[in-house]
DNA sequence: GTCTATATGCGGATAGAC
DNA sequence: GTCTATCCGCATATAGAC
């Protein structure tokens, strides 16, 4: 990692704890290993190590369904299989694989925690926020179930009431667990408990 | 109000958009339209003020329930009645309640902002927060349900799974709208979808 | 690209007059 | 209980040597 990077990785970790105006130039630049004022020559400003984090977390959001296990919107044949195996063991493994996604993976988790403290004052950063944890998610599983209930998979009903109903406890457990990180399995056991009631809902027959 | 509660008042408000770092006692004192070394006639620190809120919120929590309309626990007669009358559109109304009351009354929708932005930095405004929208919410619906079923008025399923699926749409649009006011209606036709499907699941007959 | 030194301003808090 | 004046420390940022 070049000291450029080092600067963006180890602001991210201050800034989703303490806040923008909470950490300090000198905070990063000591946990960096420089001096406040070295760190000048790489950023012209704090504003600047923002800046480069939002953009960063943009460029991001592409990839982020495939880490997650879903289908690629382009890949037909991933899709077909993906939709033809899903049981309700494997609709665990998929909320389990979101909500840990989000609460472990380094950057979307600490991208989480500054989005929640700095939502009132930034709009940059809140804008990325919203558009990830709260519309592609429920968008991206509306259009997943809309699939599941042409193939017959599951029962008719609204998509988009089907996808808030499976996000929304992932999205209430993500708030509460990450600020508990010791209780993960609780947190893992009420999710288990509430897709699974999911399934019994929805599933076709 | 007297200029100490004057104090609470603004600081509450300039805390939940600020944030606790980020709001200055000047501004408070600005607000209340005093200078700030005056201030400290009325509380010996900055910090003060805000156990000063958090104790204020402790002691609403108790009211709350009444607040939302829903039945106290020592009225037995107002349980019976509210249960049996319970019909989709209740249901629909109920969940409004809960979502306007914490959106829109002035002390509690402030303190849910100050919380989500103070809930790395502060641990007692945070306890508070967490008691309040994350448990109290879910463990008295879970009651709620549980006595339904138990009337014969939803079917037989676990209260806690229903209580969650009840809530968590609700602490979803919260998060969401708090920062997006002027936006309500779509938030409560969300919500009206999510909850008459929810009675469609879960009544009986 | 790192350092030391420094400019400048702001924030929390106190002293003491009225 | 309000004010003016002030202390002290810290934060962002710049200048300039190496």
């Amino acid at each position: 990692m070049t000291t450029k990077e080092k600067i963006v990785d180890e602001a991210l970790s201050l800034f989703s704890v303490n806040g923008y105006k909470g950490t300090t130039v000198k905070s990063i630049a000591d946990a960096v290993g420089i001096k406040d004022s070295s760190l000048y020559k790489h950023f012209k400003s704090k504003q600047e190590i923002l800046d480069t984090i939002v953009a960063t977390m943009w460029s991001h959001i592409a990839d982020m369904s495939n880490a997650m296990g879903l289908p690629a919107d382009d890949d037909v044949e991933q899709a077909v299989s993906f939709y033809a195996s899903l049981d309700e063991n494997l609709l665990v493994e998929l909320s389990n694989q979101i909500f840990l996604f989000y609460l472990k993976d380094s950057f979307v988790s600490r991208f989480w925690r500054m989005g929640t403290i700095e939502q009132f004052q930034n709009p940059e950063v809140y804008r990325v926020f919203r558009k990830l944890f709260m519309e592609e998610s429920i968008a991206y599983q509306a259009g997943l179930f809309g699939e599941m209930v042409k193939q017959g998979i599951f029962i008719e009903a609204d998509p988009q009431v089907m996808a808030v109903y499976f996000y929304t406890p992932i999205y209430f457990l993500l708030s509460k667990y990450t600020n508990d990180l010791e209780h993960t399995d609780e947190a893992l056991e009420m999710l288990d408990k509430q897709v699974r009631e999911f399934y019994r809902i929805y599933r076709k027959g």
